[in-house]
DNA sequence: GCTATCACG
DNA sequence: ACGTACGTGATAGCA
């Protein structure tokens, strides 16, 4: 007995049904936490090879917590259906495994665990713990490490008595003390009010756990020291409710823990049954097989062809048969990136191609074969490949399916789009992460040929096996159109707009530099003066310092690290000092000096004199773009020194003009549609501005008694509609109280009854499918949606108002872009698309085409998809974006 | 690397 | 009672 592995049943399926899309089996009972669960269950038996293995559950409502404390567990949502029937599933895949498992009555799976480990670590045996609860970092010893899950459960994080140290400065029996503390929303232990982790941890390195804290507050003072006296019996119980209690009557010999491997006929069965295919193939994995061949690593070695003269024409056969591109690059900026090399696939095998043999005569029919159009092709964030080999001369043409782009749409949440986050999720071999390969920061470097041959070849194979599984899920989800429809052909019309650039002029740019720097420094002077001191104006503490210890001035906000000295505590400071406003336009020309004069001349490119944004696609949760390097989507307009930085873009041929559409009220538009309120259509049918319309129907008066005030009210109302409203948020936007601010609300929903209807509707629907969609079919998961947290809870609430929005008006604009990309290819036109800032799109137009734009570009945004109410654009053209006003 | 601030829709 | 408006990216200061 080596390796004693310990599993927290409870958590992980919980886990798991939360962090994976819904999943049934062909007679419809839900599989997904089961699969979830499975799926790491294998990697891990898999990677630890352990000799003994346990799966410890909770066993009824009542444990010995609850005698000495009701609440205990209180608030909490009851267990959904769709994961209570996969227990029982759960139970009969691990015996079919052969894995033991164990539950006892009156005990939670903690104390279980908690006891097994200690059995384990006095017969001298190495314990892993795997679970999702931190709590449970109190066990860990020098025998015994806990794994906690991250990011759902594809990944899971090894902690040891160092790993504690490091991240918490504490000891591992210190954990029931952080907790005693700090409590825990999730299991309704109370802990100490005002206490949270941070608070939590200074206090105990300071005094080292709860008694020793509760015994020295004289120590301490003001409100925490209150809370701490008032409420010590509060940390004492909670501290005791944390503690894993070891000693539990648990009659479980090693032998029946043992574990030599999967009983594979019977785990077959049992996979068959639920429907778990991919997973079928993964069986071999998990006894001890293939350890010595593989060199003691789990890793498979891939066969790579590196290629030269010698092996090209081996290459050059199979380019028709040819599935998977990876082009590899480094650096975050793909118009910058260096190209590291390039792996093609066929099914069978891999093809490496350094980037000098990329730019030498012998890869002449795969720079060819690269730029066809007519050649579909598979890979991982082709974009950026488009965009990196550009920049070296080489043509990349006739992106199909990018994994990466899929990938965001099955799921815009999930952070870790690497193509090693992607195989793990899918359970597919293990690939190296980027950064264990090359190191990350300054460490970067590119390993030798060959070790970086193989890197790319294993993640080329991975993406192979990921393909046909994607496609899969995107049929069953119902996004092939917005995939291979919508997204697909945008990302190659993003390319080419980044390629395109806009032209920017460094003389405009500069002189608006020099007027910003004469301003600023004589700012600097008035306030340093006042003052009576020099300091960083940019340091928001040393500016703190100076208005509220020095100069007194009331304290209006907090942030977490001292006195909040944003702009809307300013303009309430500014009555009470006249440095106020001199440090508000500083801090404004500051921003535009920093950001956006000296920021946007570091972009241009010497050589063409434009700016290259890069436009991802795979970034946000609603389906909007994002632009960086620069980012072109937040050049100032709303304030008219700001907006003068407009003037330095400019068309990039002479006598050409800027050309700028943009969307009117999409977001209220795109709500008429979804909502069907009468009201909102009737408006919008109309033309009507639509906030005097609000108030109209708000503060049920006429047109000509809307005055300023009540117009500027419903717009804020509008938009906190379109957030996802709370009374507090709207209150804090117009401000005015809570209580006005919530009967503002409810008179509009008594107003547009049926925006209340579909406020309701969207939130139920997300509680019981657990996710929202566009009308395109763009799906966002809401896994907080029915949490006990109230704060988790809200958000997610407000996030499934706000996401079908924002994110159907998203696709309206992608489908408008690719709409005028077609009419200016078919019109042989030689206006260009250039920007798109989420409503809006930039244009470049020689003289000849203006006119034709002026009406072509509205035109096509405004039938891009037929809504229930009409689609309107504005268009306006100038020298210059500014004066495309 | 994290926090605060501020630019946009 | 809870405590926030939805979605982004760039810069400067500071540990």
């Amino acid at each position: 007995m080596n390796k004693l592995i310990l599993i927290d049943g409870n958590s992980i399926i919980y886990r798991a049904f939360f962090a994976m899309p819904p999943l049934t089996s062909s007679s419809g009972v839900h599989t997904n936490a089961v699969y979830g669960f499975t799926n790491m269950l294998l990697r891990l038996l898999q990677e630890e090879q352990p000799s003994h293995i346990l799966v410890a559950f909770d066993a009824g409502k009542e444990t010995f917590r609850h005698e000495g404390y009701q609440d205990y567990k209180g608030g909490r949502e009851k267990t959904p259906p769709e994961l209570s029937e996969q227990f029982p599933l759960m139970r009969e895949l691990l015996e079919s495994f052969g894995i033991a498992w164990f539950e006892l009555p009156g005990f939670e799976a903690d104390d279980i665990i908690g006891t097994i480990s200690k059995q384990g670590e006095e017969a001298g045996v190495d314990v892993l713990v795997v679970t999702g609860d931190k709590d449970m970092l109190q066990l860990v010893s020098d025998r015994v490490k806990v794994a906690l899950t991250r990011k759902g459960i594809s990944e899971v994080e090894p902690y040891g008595i160092k790993e504690i140290e490091d991240k918490y400065g504490l000891r591992p029996e210190q954990i029931i003390d952080l907790k005693g503390l700090m409590g825990d929303a999730s299991d309704n232990i109370p802990g100490v009010p005002g206490i949270g982790e941070k608070t939590a941890l200074k206090l105990l390195h300071q005094f080292g756990s709860v008694e020793e804290v509760l015994a020295r507050t004289d120590e301490l003072k003001g409100k925490m020291k209150e809370n701490l006296v008032n409420h010590a019996e509060d940390a004492r119980m909670s501290k005791q409710l944390a503690t894993i209690f070891r000693e539990v009557p648990v009659e479980r010999s090693w032998e029946e823990m043992a574990f030599s491997g999967v009983l594979e006929e019977q785990a077959a069965q049992m996979l068959r049954k639920l429907e778990f295919k991919s997973l079928l193939e993964r069986l071999s994995f998990a006894p001890h097989q293939d350890v010595e061949q593989a060199g003691g690593s789990a890793l498979e070695e891939v066969q790579v062809t590196v290629i030269d003269d010698q092996t090209i024409h081996q290459l050059v056969e199979v380019l028709p048969e040819v599935q998977n591109v990876v082009v590899e690059s480094h650096g975050e900026n793909p118009h910058h990136a260096v190209l590291m090399g390039v792996v093609l696939s066929t099914e069978e095998e891999h093809f490496y191609l350094a980037p000098e043999v990329l730019h030498s005569d012998v890869a002449k029919p795969v720079i060819d074969w690269l730029g066809d159009k007519n050649k579909p092709k598979r890979g991982y964030d082709l974009h950026r490949a488009d965009l990196t080999l550009y920049w070296q001369g080489i043509e990349f043409g006739g992106a199909e399916h990018d994994i990466q782009l899929a990938a965001y749409l099955l799921d815009p949440t999930n952070n870790d789009q690497t193509v090693s986050g992607l195989a793990a999720k899918y359970g597919i071999g293990a690939v190296a992460a980027d950064e264990e390969v090359y190191g990350k920061g300054a460490k970067f470097k590119v390993p030798d040929q060959a070790l970086l041959s193989q890197h790319l070849a294993r993640k080329s194979a991975a993406l192979l096996q990921i393909l046909p599984l994607q496609k899969q899920e995107l049929e069953q989800v119902e996004m092939n159109r917005l995939f291979y429809e919508l997204e697909m052909p945008l990302s190659i019309i993003l390319a080419e707009m980044e390629k395109q650039g806009v032209a920017v002029n460094r003389g405009t740019l500069m002189e608006l530099g020099a007027e910003f720097e004469a301003q600023i420094s004589s700012l600097i002077a008035r306030i340093y003066d006042i003052a009576g001191l020099e300091f960083n104006l940019n340091s928001p503490k040393q500016l703190g310092e100076v208005l509220f210890d020095k100069l007194q001035l009331p304290v209006i906000k907090k942030t977490k690290t001292g006195y909040s000295t944003d702009a809307e505590v300013l303009e309430k400071l500014a009555p009470y000092h006249d440095i106020v406003q001199y440090i508000l336009e500083y801090r404004q020309l500051a921003k535009l000096q920093s950001t956006y004069v000296e920021g946007l001349l570091k972009e241009i490119r010497p050589e063409t004199g434009k700016v290259h944004t890069y436009f991802r696609q795979t970034i946000t949760a609603t389906g909007r773009l994002s632009s960086q390097f620069p980012n072109l989507q937040n050049i100032p307009i709303r304030l008219e020194e700001g907006r003068k930085i407009r003037q330095a873009f400019v068309p990039s041929e002479e006598g050409w003009f800027m050309l700028s559409a943009d969307y009117s009220q999409i977001e209220l538009r795109v709500l008429a549609h979804i909502s069907g309120d009468n009201g909102l259509q009737e408006a919008f049918l109309h033309d009507m501005d639509i906030h005097t319309k609000t108030a109209m129907k708000v503060f049920g008066v006429a047109a000509d008694q809307v005055d300023g005030n009540m117009r500027r009210s419903a717009k804020a109302v509008n938009f906190g509609i379109v957030y996802g409203i709370s009374d507090y948020g709207l209150s804090q936007n117009l401000n005015i109280t809570r209580r006005e601010a919530a009967r503002f609300i409810d008179q509009y929903f008594d107003a547009f009854q049926g925006v209340r209807t579909y406020m309701d509707e969207i939130v139920k629907e997300a509680k019981r499918d657990g996710y929202v969609k566009t009308l395109l079919e763009r799906r966002r998961y809401l896994p907080e949606i029915n949490a006990s947290n109230f704060n988790l809870r809200s958000f997610a609430e407000r996030t499934a108002m706000n996401t079908p929005i924002q994110g159907t008006a998203a696709d309206i604009i992608k489908l408008a872009m690719i709409m005028m990309d077609e009419v200016l290819r078919e019109r042989k036109l030689k206006s260009r698309m250039l920007l798109q800032v989420h409503d809006e799109l930039v244009f470049e137009v020689p003289p000849e085409e203006l006119e034709l734009m002026t009406t072509l570009v509205p035109e096509t945004m405004e039938r891009a998809l037929q809504l229930s109410v009409p689609l309107k654009a504005e268009v306006s053209s100038g020298a210059n974006w500014y004066d495309a006003k």
